[in-house]
DNA sequence: CGCGTTCTTGATGGGGATCAAGGTGAGTGG
DNA sequence: CCACTCACCTTGATCCCCATCAAGAACGCG
């Protein structure tokens, strides 16, 4: 495998996602650090859990993307959610725990055994936020695919990526990488990739957003957010 | 506030799905017994929990069914889930925690206040399997959303009622009482009202189901879900 | 340069939305 | 016992958003 330079260079997006979400404590940071410190390539389109199966240790993205996906019987593909540097994988408490989707690695991934919390409640509290988060996440791509037209899902969509990779540092001024192709965005937004693409030019020729290479820009995000109806997410009260 | 006599007369529904669930030590029992012992109605159409508003403590469903509801600004409706007896409301580990959706009460509801798993690893155990399969059902309905025609999507939610309900003991061979409208399949579904009224007629006639009053009934439950490609659900491997 | 993946564009069709009336049944009050 | 009402279900006609089908064009890569 190789470990294939990616813009994602720097630990930082994981550590400030979790100090963000309570994980302020030395002993926090010091076992977040040393987990990235032994942390593994996997490269772009392995299963690093698959529906069914058995869950091992809970992991930490710290670079790349992945996304968790459910593939039906006659091949149609539904992305449930996309995963993130600082996202948690396979983070159960339940004995035994089986996964209830598959998770691809969507570029080349560098992942991490996520510390148990295990003194620091500190960790346990930054988990715990993590998990709220991604519920209302994937609350949000249910009301996404339940009641939004296309427009509106993309344009959520992209605002959703915005809000997460502001959060851990990799989105500056509206712009941000998506390693997305349009197929893959159809599959997340439960629409044909020839859709997607009709969709993004009429986002584009409105002005709402620029996609260059696999950079993307959101020319006035406020804006953009009250065009598609788009709430905020927050998931505890501040101190 | 009338005791309205109700289908779901005795407890047993929620005790049946937490002890299947892994509560099955003698003091889970007991803590689950207690809280249910004090129980109070909360009539239909009353909000248990409010979207943004701070999460109170943890309630578990005796009796009667509630909905996680999002309300979009312009009056569009979307049913994330449905809450079943046995089921846990506002179940959160961070601090401070804000309630990610509403929940509303669709029918008269007996209400407990969910024993603090304390002691019991077993009443953690069943919490966090209960969590698990609660999320499991989410991504099935992202799925469905996403990737169901609309036949298919009636289909699967009432197999997954069934599936759900039989867990806790309240179907009996294809056989359960749903008390929804139409309109709020079709706000469950991403549906029209009208079109969910043309789906079920479709169904009906071909003899894969028969809804009278609020009793459904599916004729074979297994034919149905080849039909419409369903999958199985399972979160924790056998001991 | 050749080749596969991804993006783009056009033409056509269908699944489900929308609009607009009825019909039905349970509860309520005279 | 029967009007009245209100919520819900049912049906028909029409429309449109998005799927589908089918080629090309552009791009990255060996």
């Amino acid at each position: 495998m190789t470990p294939s330079p990616t813009p994602y260079a720097l630990p930082q997006p994981t550590m400030r996602r979790l100090a963000t979400l309570g994980a302020t404590s030395d002993a926090a940071i010091a076992a977040i650090d040393a987990a990235i410190a032994v942390a593994q390539w996997v490269p772009a389109r392995r299963d690093l859990l698959v529906e069914g199966q058995p869950v091992g240790e809970p992991r930490l993205i710290v670079a790349g993307w992945a996304a968790r996906v459910r593939i039906l019987l006659d091949g149609r593909r539904q992305f449930l959610s996309f995963l993130l540097p600082g996202d948690l994988i396979g983070m159960c408490r339940q004995p035994r725990p089986l996964a209830v989707s598959t998770v691809v690695a969507l570029t080349d991934l560098l992942v991490a055994t996520a510390p148990a919390p295990g003194g620091s409640p500190h960790l346990a509290h930054a988990y715990a936020a993590s998990g709220a988060l991604e519920e209302a996440y994937l609350l949000s791509h249910i009301v996404r695919l339940g009641r939004f037209s296309a427009q509106e899902r993309i344009g959520d969509l992209l605002l959703e990526l915005l809000e997460r990779l502001t959060l851990n540092g990799l989105a500056i001024g509206g712009s941000f990488d998506v390693p997305l192709t349009q197929e893959m965005l159809g599959d997340s937004l439960g629409l044909t990739p020839v859709h997607v693409n009709r969709m993004l030019q009429s986002l584009r020729r409105d002005g709402d957003l620029l996609w260059r290479h696999t950079r993307v820009t959101l020319r006035d995000p406020v804006q953009l957010a009250r065009k598609v109806g788009r709430l905020p997410v927050r998931v505890s009260a501040p101190a």
